[in-house]
DNA sequence: TCATTTAGTTAGCATAGCTAACTATATTTG
DNA sequence: CAAATATAGTTAGCTATGCTAACTAAATGA
């Protein structure tokens, strides 16, 4: 973590807090259109980490959804339950599990996803096209950001 | 909502994707942070309403957070347990109840909210000035957006 | 006055997060 | 090679959040 000693300046901390105030917004009204998905948001954000990442191990899927192995491995048994991906034994270790997910699962995500993302464009089009262009370069600036911090 | 019926151009769902996935990243981290507080994401955030809006009854908190009253209820008898709020009688109306935050609760709050976007501050300032400024405008468009959509 | 509406609670269910303690398989080391 | 250790996941059990359905109590109004 950078700067743990030093406080940044206000100007800096005003954008965070705007920044901040903004995503929960942001998210918390997008949300609402998942569901339709008849999934919960766990479950649909690990199964996209599958569609857009390739098949992972339960552990790896944890590491990448920033949670502990217990709640990946209930998460996964619901998935599997629903039939959106399919678990097979690692040929080298076979302690590990190689987790994929099916048609049925890459097509519910997509479908999900359009839902949220087209609910959040439709509203993005009420931006005159500058604001548009602008917002989109600060998204880019902060993916940026976002994968190289941790 | 706009334009419920014709799906908007591929531009603009790419921004929409993008912003979306940002939000969710840069959520996940930030509230990692929280723990220090004691308490759970849906009670700091009902506090934070209580803290910024004034006194509210319940039905008004549930509807601030998008909630039901059977959820809004079991966060604020969470909240009064550990006496970040207080609760009192609505003189007029024996039914409602008066709910403010109290010195503890927004001292709790300001604390967590600090530590937050401290936190994100600190790695915003990994940036570019250019790049910063351009966030900080971008943030500006995007509340307004969010204020004027609902 | 008595019926209806409104505010909030209670009960009961599901998802999601955690830690602690376990099983089973790999790896390392004496 | 055998025993110790490390690693991958699971199970059990707690808390917090979300929901709906069914309830109580107070206010409104016909």
């Amino acid at each position: 973590m950078p700067d743990p000693e030093v406080s940044p300046p206000d100007h800096v901390l005003a954008i965070a807090d705007r920044l901040h105030s903004a995503a929960i917004h942001l998210l918390r009204r997008v949300r609402k259109q998942d569901v339709a998905t008849g999934e919960g948001p766990a479950r649909l954000s690990a199964l996209s980490v599958l569609v857009f990442g390739g098949p992972k191990t339960l552990g790896e899927l944890a590491a990448a959804e920033q949670v502990k192995p217990p709640t990946m491995s209930r998460i996964v048994a619901g998935l599997a339950r629903s039939r959106l991906i399919d678990i097979t034994a690692d040929p080298h270790d076979a302690r590990r599990m190689r987790i994929r997910a099916t048609a049925k699962g890459t097509r519910l995500l997509h479908n999900g996803r359009e839902l949220r993302i087209a609910y959040l464009a439709a509203h993005l089009e009420a931006l005159a096209p500058e604001e548009l262009a602008k917002l989109g370069e600060a998204v880019e600036i902060l993916k940026e950001l976002l994968e190289s911090w941790l």
